[in-house]
DNA sequence: CTGTTAGCGCATTCAC
DNA sequence: GTGAATGCGCTAACAG
């Protein structure tokens, strides 16, 4: 007969320390003493501890103790605008990496890029006591991160800029892995070359969009308003954004692509009307290497953002009391240049 | 000044239930009865509570919360394999939709596939009191998800069947889904099908290739191990195992693939080889409509999964006590033939 | 080395 | 309607 079903009901009472220490004729401090490795314990009472964990199946229940402890849930947030993205799923993956390794879990939380959902979520994680917690703010309102709501819980940002708060940020290095991207493009020998992007609001459009024009201005190509688009937004709009600039009379040779999705709307494009234009784009594509055109891909790992944003956070939930503040830091993570389809 | 600052040290207390009470003039009890929305509370005595609150910046401690329910810790925990793979983070998405409706967040864990890991983590997740689970089991090996073990916390199984243990779980229709797949392929005029799957040892790889063969049974088209290949592991080897088989003079015109991975390996054996070979496969390919050949695919709601699963775990966890234990339950989750790249 | 006392913040009795 | 007492399971701080 097991002692215990899955209606979700309250099992019949889990051991707990005292059960233990009755068991193993000790007092319930020392188990917690043995259950918490402290060296102050003779070899023999700490056999009989065991023995008796052992036995009675006992598991150390880990919310009184957060709740005896003050602090330290073991859990740190995780809050994305939108877990559907391979790029957050990559990050969380990061991040989750690095938090096993310290003990710590991740409790995750997608806002839809909804500043309202975000706020609610931070304020719960909050209220969960969690260790530190780790943003992808939806949007530069970040009042509801500032260390006061947060209680001090310990933040860091992730992929956008702290605005109006200070904060430990992990950032892709938006605007060199643009200009990079578009200067190659130069490189191959392109002098007219487009833009195509989301709406100038997102700091990662708005950077990538200084990259690709910095490159184009160093090398001493024109920048023309005409062969830049920024009302994309998916794969669709892509498409049509980028039919319309290369059915001009005028258009360019080579269109650079803020992130993924346009570059995917892109590609169809110019499959469609078979102009041959080169094309080159932010964010990894996921199958690039089978699709047809030759490609160029600004690319990153996001699962660095993840794991370093992981780091900085948990440096500072495991700082020493008594240790003085550290400044907010900022990393920036490395693009890298992938060209694809040349060889084929 | 602010009260607390990042540095991860105790923040200067937070208020409790206590200071709000002072400040109203009232006991904590009165304070949790209007926080928790008990009818039984005066109007005035209500609103100088909510002030109170409001003034001291008042937040519920979960924690405390959930060590004096001896239940609810209001979190539900989520087990898969690999996030990085775009299948799981969907489910993570649509299981945390419907958790969040429910008011409970998502403890997320990733197993890399070793059981070990997953026994780790599960037995975690019961000393953090998680109101239930759901876990992508990494193997038939699933002593460490009993209810004993789990000390009756609720479980949900997704994608993957019990195995020696007793709970409820959603599946996709992997039989199903690939008879369909290869049915389509016969009735497009194939008589030479063949299956690049990964090994058997895998629950979905093994009902996958029991629909390919029942679909060519039932049409009576040859069924021939030469034309069998179950070693394929990622896109490289897929495309290896491919490629072997397309060159043999007695090559099928046909091919069922397993998985995602496993299409495009073969995607790329046979834009290398020129054969023209018909494909079809399982899984969203996420890019399946940019690809130049005719693709076959059998698709499914991955979000769907994660959202049945958290119903049937929350159906669980919101169980009344009192109500008769339910038996485990079953949930298939459909799949629909996706045809790509006809008319191009 | 080990035990005792006390209390983390909240909510369930049971009084009034 | 409201309050006082009590304890969830664990562990600091102090004895001994």
């Amino acid at each position: 007969m097991p002692q215990s079903d899955r209606s979700g009901r309250p099992r019949r009472s889990a051991p707990t320390v005292r059960d233990v220490a009755a068991r193993a004729g000790v007092s319930p401090m020392t188990v917690s003493r043995v259950l918490r490795g402290e060296p102050r314990v003779s070899p023999s009472t700490r056999t009989r501890v065991l023995a008796a964990v052992d036995e009675l199946g006992y598991r150390l229940d880990e919310v009184a103790r957060s709740l005896r402890l003050g602090r330290a849930s073991g859990l740190l947030g995780l809050v994305v605008t939108n877990l559907a993205n391979p790029f957050y799923s990559r990050l969380a993956l990061g991040a989750e990496e690095v938090a096993r390794h310290h003990g710590l879990r991740l409790v995750l939380g997608s806002t839809g890029g909804e500043v309202r959902r975000e706020a609610e979520l931070t304020d719960d994680l909050v209220s969960r006591r969690v260790d530190g917690m780790i943003v992808v703010p939806a949007a530069s309102e970040q009042t509801h991160l500032d260390a006061e709501t947060l209680r001090g819980t310990p933040l860091v940002l992730a992929s956008r800029p702290p605005s109006g708060i200070e904060a430990d940020t992990v950032l892709v290095d938006d605007f060199g892995g643009a200009r990079a991207g578009a200067a190659q493009l130069v490189r191959d020998g392109h002098t007219s070359v487009g833009f195509l992007g989301n709406p100038p609001g997102l700091f990662t459009g708005a950077e990538r969009f200084r990259g690709w024009r910095a490159a184009l201005e160093e090398a001493g190509v024109p920048v023309r308003d005409a062969w830049v688009r920024r009302d994309a937004r998916d794969i669709g709009t892509a498409q049509a954004a980028a039919l319309d600039l290369l059915e001009r009379s005028d258009a360019p040779t080579a269109l650079f692509c803020a992130t993924n999705r346009l570059t995917l709307g892109a590609y169809r494009a110019v499959r469609q009307i078979g102009t041959g234009t080169a094309l080159a784009g932010f964010d990894a594509v996921e199958l690039a290497d089978v699709l047809e055109g030759p490609l160029l891909i600004v690319s990153y790992d996001a699962d660095e953002i993840g794991r370093r944003a992981a780091r900085l956070l948990i440096d500072r939930v495991l700082a020493e009391p008594g240790t003085p503040v550290r400044p907010a830091r900022r990393s920036v993570v490395p693009t890298t240049l992938v060209r694809y389809g040349v060889t084929r």
